[in-house]
DNA sequence: GTAGGATTGGATAGGCAAATCCAATATGAG
DNA sequence: CTCATATTGGATTTGCCTATCCAATCCTAC
């Protein structure tokens, strides 16, 4: 196993902007294609760039691999960061939840959740593609759980609610919902294990 | 685009064997680092057999693609089988939960669900991988479903109960969980899923 | 403006995997 | 037992993918 030093980040305002385009571009396609179906030259031409670009920002391919799943995990995070921040009551619960639906639904179910597909691909042979994505279900997860924290403050929720329980099962029924939506092209078991979660988290909900 | 008959299935003992074993061999190596991750010379000695075996019995590395995944479909069917068609009491579906649990547990994870690893690698990219795929997850939910149709039947759950999504809902809390299990290497977010979605069951029980 | 490092283009080596081919051997129906 | 057919071994071709190399060009700090 030969040891190489990891590239530099890009010192240059072009540098970055090039590191940023492989990335993007890198992501986008093993979204769609998976890692092992994302060959580099794929990545060039997408990103437009030559060959050594890619070399030059990353020691191989696991390297762009690795930078590609902090992306989506950002990504990701962000993207539900102001959703999750707001979940104050029910009805911000449940607008969580359309979301989360409407987005799977404008593709039809297509590509799944662009952590779990990564997670699927690489768990299992890669540690290191492993514990950044563990990492990143948890960041999630976690968010989730501020946000019925945050429910079990407003006394929306009964103190002794286990909200880790309920975070994770809300994250299961998303990913094991996107796991079906991308085979069945539809939507129904996303939306049903999301609705048996909530209807299952009202159960919770102290007396008014 | 070449077409090629599909070779025909094996006439002699010996030729069903060795198709059987090759169609073991590549579901076990697939099911361990993906379809792309999965070379035929592996699949050669994985299963003991030489390069034209391989294409002697399948077109193309797509048709025992194909082959696995009816063998994968039939393998958890027919596991699930026994357990779902004696789903007449909750604690019957809390041993259900057992089992799948302990499955994920023995292996501390790793691997996933079969189906759901196979359907995120290829749903995307192969029609009829996701065809099949789908076919697949349908029986499966249906099975489910046939099982909690019986409870209703035994007066256990109530009539009005909607059996369909609460099948979809169990499926996408097994197919969630075992995601998130591949990558914490544990079952946490799986049981929690199981858990949530049992005990909004119960929330349909008929009065005693 | 210029020097020195950062960035870029594109050719290419090396390796592995998919698929083919044909000769050799085994099978089983009659 | 015999022969037509099924099965098997293994070399081989072809093509793509990863990774490297080096020369040319671009930045930017001074």
């Amino acid at each position: 196993m030969s040891v190489r030093a990891a590239p530099e980040a890009p010192s240059t305002h072009k540098g970055r902007a090039t590191r940023d385009r492989i990335v993007a571009a890198a992501a986008e396609l093993m979204y769609r294609h998976g890692v092992a179906g994302t060959s580099t030259p794929a990545v060039r031409n997408a990103a437009g760039v030559s060959s050594s670009q890619i070399y030059h920002y990353f020691t191989d391919k696991d390297d762009l691999t690795r930078a590609v799943i902090a992306f989506q995990t950002q990504t990701i995070l962000s993207n539900q960061a102001p959703l999750l921040a707001t979940l104050d009551s029910i009805e911000a619960l449940r607008s969580w939840r359309d979301v989360v639906v409407d987005a799977a639904h404008r593709q039809n179910g297509a590509g799944g959740c662009p952590l779990g597909s990564l997670s699927s691909e690489l768990s299992d042979d890669h540690r290191w593609a492993r514990d950044a994505l563990a990492a990143g279900f948890t960041a999630w997860s976690e968010a989730i759980r501020a946000g019925l924290d945050a429910m079990v403050d407003n006394g929306i929720l009964r103190p002794e609610t286990d909200v880790t329980a309920l975070s994770f099962a809300l994250l299961a029924a998303v990913q094991g919902g996107l796991v079906l939506a991308q085979a069945q092209h539809n939507t129904e078991a996303l939306e049903a294990a999301l609705d048996v979660a909530i209807a299952h988290i009202l159960n919770h909900a102290a007396p008014a």
